[in-house]
DNA sequence: CTTGGAATGTCAACAAGGCTGACGTATTCT
DNA sequence: AGAATACGTCAGCCTTGTTGACATTCCAAG
């Protein structure tokens, strides 16, 4: 049972940390005159090339608006190619055009080196640890979408 | 050396993890007609009762204007007081009334309660291990602001 | 074959919470 | 006396989230 205080700067560890883990790519992005939901857009599609809007939706818990406006901004940009689905032509697939890969493993690069540096400097162990107390954090609903996203497309609850 | 792979699962579990993190005090908030930067502000006047507001701009990294839109909000619901120093009659010494203390334990009870659920289920070892990645991933020009809060005042470097 | 629901896009309006720039006012320091 | 500090405030802008409403296209089930 860990004391009140422990809590408390570990509450305290992640605020600061998440600062940090997202200074270089913002820095990145703000050049390009993008934000982070933009780099959460480009770090998906990246990760799921091909994947769909409503997946996307699922992942990234915003409202479908709000994802389209970045989208828009992405795709007119030419960083992204939204192409119609086949056998489901509702479908919009989304993959990254090749200055969207670039922008993609720019940022990457940056968020990786940080993570990187602060992995070697605490050790393997304590990187196992970390990885472990993270999963137990996620919020296991969202998490599952996540995990999810190779065989069920998950449902569309509207607008609500 | 990680590989790739293994450093954007990293990166994705802090994404997941910081969301959260975040969703149970994000409810209280709302409920209360506030977001997170309210709950920055409580938070750290809550750990260091008395604090000035120049403080809290260094440890928070955002404009006084931001700040001061959050400060004069919980100032006027009377969740926080704001005393004339008696030492530099200028700065302005911040504390939490009867109020701001209950809405700060509410916030405090429920992320604990995640984070210490997480440290329950991950294990002490993966918890010693957590800090120490968490700790390397932060900003160290900013951490040395946060840990010398009580010695250095830290400089305002004026508008710019 | 019709009809309901799913997947997507879009318009409009609004709010939180960042930002810059520009001032104003005490107060303290040099 | 004058410069610098601590704080507050007005105004305006941006990103990114929200709700609500509506249109289109398409799939699937009755």
């Amino acid at each position: 049972m860990p004391t009140e205080e422990k809590l408390m700067k570990g509450i305290e560890a992640m605020f600061f940390a998440y600062r940090g883990f997202t200074q270089d790519p913002d820095r990145i992005l703000a050049q390009h005159g993008y934000g982070r939901a933009h780099h959460r857009a480009i770090h998906f599609i990246h990760r799921w090339p091909g994947t769909t809007v409503s997946n996307l939706l699922s992942i990234l818990g915003v409202t479908k608006q709000s994802l389209n406006r970045v989208l828009r901004a992405l795709i007119e940009d030419g960083l992204v190619e939204s192409a119609k689905g086949t056998t489901d032509k509702r479908e919009r697939h989304l993959t990254l055009t090749e200055a969207g890969s670039a922008l993609e493993a720019q940022l990457s690069d940056a968020q990786s080196a940080r993570v990187q540096e602060a992995y070697a400097s605490a050790g393997p162990e304590a990187v196992a640890g970390f990885e472990r107390v993270l999963e137990a954090m996620m919020d296991r609903y969202l998490f599952r979408h996540y995990t999810q996203l190779g065989d069920d497309r998950g449902t569309d609850r509207g607008d609500t």
